[in-house]
DNA sequence: CTTATTTGCGAAAACGGTTTCGCAAATAAA
DNA sequence: TTTATTTGCGAAACCGTTTTCGCAAATAAG
């Protein structure tokens, strides 16, 4: 019934505690022969250390946190997808937590992790975020953090992003080239570093091309689906309509499409439509969407592999080992 | 630098750690005075206790796991989301673990937990699973375990589940009514519940309407998803292709529906679709689906509420809580 | 044959909390 | 005023591990 432990091995093994733990960890005070025994009857009582106790004694709780905004969006859940597959290979688990885009809520998160909850954090911030302190707070106690997607630039650890500012680019410059000359910008934040760099390439293509800016096409989305359809909508049936449009998340990319066949707005006829998205359905949507595709596996990939170096090593700095990995560009039938 | 921990605040206080610990939990035997005190400079001292530490001494972890075979899947996302409602509320973690859909990932994932990582575990069985011991085992050793979705019949603990076999009903008769005569079912195992209860839904309705059941139309999809293009393909160019289909999870919608336009064939005029899916783009799919949507999130908050009911008092009787929650059938363009 | 060294293990102190128990001082009852 | 009770706190054991240190027996070196 009682899960065993440590001690109940010893009683049975007529060894110490000690001995046990030392078995485990191969330690060259142990004899090949007492090891096997060890090993043999650990297996036999089904015994699994408490890695709670364990993390006590200078080890690690062997758990890393995931703070990211939602789940429920493509590019998230392949990205804890890539970051599950190291941890799985370190033998490590994953807490996922939401903030909701609240900045409050990360800031409680962040602070519970303060008591040693979990080794190292993989983050990317919420659409509220522009203050650092709650995280230098943190990565002051010694949690290292990475982060990924989402960054806070003014911090001093790897940034995995990808490089929002020539998709923004390209994306825009896409449009341009399907004949639109009046391009809306739904955006997500003022301080969201992906958002602003992403704006940035948007108005650099408007520019290189000598097509007109008009800041009243930048809509920055709020986190409430409400609000985003009446905001979407105002900018579709307004006196100015655009009749190209770029999105950088994806949740977006319902409401454009539903606001779009309500208003009788033809996609791509009336109105071309490119989004930041990782949806697998966004071959058969109706029509077929084009995307700016982030690599969410790898980001998150190579965001948590740098985390189980920094873990791994000490001295390992991660402050120079940001990377920037590129989008792809997938045209398909919204811009056509 | 270095973490704050209660002997540092007892040392500032000049009091005991013991007392410090129960001024926390506000036990009877301090003084409000002293109480005020300890909360106070422990506000200013940033200190946040280890929360592993206090799993040690009987109290818990405060960690629940999610055990699911993929997090890229608006079901599961969605579900995460009502666990971690609920979680929240009470001061707990998650924790996601994938299996795969692989049986032996999942053996492993609950046998690490019997070293006490998790105080409890909400589970959606992998497509693989057939066999309960690993449950029992985990069970057995006093860790509550709440199934979701996905369950293991012979496993007598609280199961939340969906009408799987009503939906499977509505789907093919939906089907039969719009005109269909050959319905194919893609399930996605031969062992999982959900899988089964969907398929005598199917095979129920094709019974009361008459329709001819031809055991070659049921196809069990795999984990793979090259292997269930080919399937797919091999089904829809058959002698017997059938004119409509019902697909038992949401990984299909696409594969379904490249597969259609590349033989050439017209959802909904040569074959229509109806798929269990949580999708948030099925309404502007092309054409869109018609599904039966599942209560994800609503199912996972029920599930995570049961287990914290079950953690907070031992005698609490799970097995008497099973729930049945109702799935909406959503009629759109593809099967129309 | 004595003196080093190695080998294999046990005892005990940590890790950071919680909890039981005891005890002195303060208050209440007699 | 004496005795009983309550109040507020400290000491220490404990949770399940890891790790340091010490020590005896076995082996190697001189």
């Amino acid at each position: 019934m009682k899960n065993i432990n440590i001690k109940d091995l010893a009683r049975e093994l007529n060894l110490s505690v000690g001995t046990i733990s030392k078995a485990f960890h191969d330690s060259y005070e142990i004899s090949e022969d007492t090891k096997n025994r060890v090993l043999e009857t650990a297996r036999r009582l089904n015994y699994v250390p408490n890695p709670y106790a364990s993390s006590l004694r200078g080890r690690r709780s062997k758990n890393i946190a995931v703070v990211i905004p939602e789940v429920a969006d493509s590019f998230f859940s392949l990205a804890i997808n890539g970051i599950e597959s190291v941890a799985k290979e370190k033998g490590y688990h994953v807490l996922i937590c939401l903030t909701h885009e609240s900045f409050e809520n990360e800031k409680t998160i962040l602070q519970e992790f303060q008591g040693g909850r979990v080794d190292g954090v993989l983050m990317s911030v919420s659409r509220e975020t522009s203050e650092s302190a709650h995280i230098l707070n943190l990565m002051g106690n010694g949690v290292p953090l990475v982060f990924f997607d989402r960054v806070l630039d003014e911090i001093d650890t790897a940034k995995i992003t990808t490089d929002d500012f020539e998709s923004g680019y390209k994306a825009t410059e896409h449009l341009i080239q399907q004949g639109c000359d009046n391009i809306g910008f739904l955006g997500i934040s003022e301080c969201l570093s992906i958002s602003n760099r992403r704006l940035e390439g948007y108005q650099k293509a408007l520019n290189d091309y000598h097509v007109r800016y008009d800041s009243q096409q930048i809509i920055n989305c709020t986190n409430d689906a409400v609000q985003n359809d009446i905001l979407i909508r105002e900018l579709l049936q307004g006196p100015n309509r655009p009749n190209g449009i770029v999105a950088t998340v994806e949740k977006l990319t319902t409401p454009v499409y539903r606001a779009s066949e309500a208003l009788g707005l033809n996609i791509p006829a009336d109105l071309k439509f490119v989004c930041f998205s990782n949806l697998e359905t966004a071959s058969i949507l109706n029509p077929s969407l084009t995307t700016i595709t982030q690599p969410a596996f790898e980001m998150g990939k190579i965001a948590a592999t740098l985390l189980f170096k920094s873990l791994e090593k000490n001295d390992f700095n991660l402050s120079k080992e940001s990377q920037v990995v590129p989008s792809r560009f997938i045209m398909r039938g919204s811009t056509i």
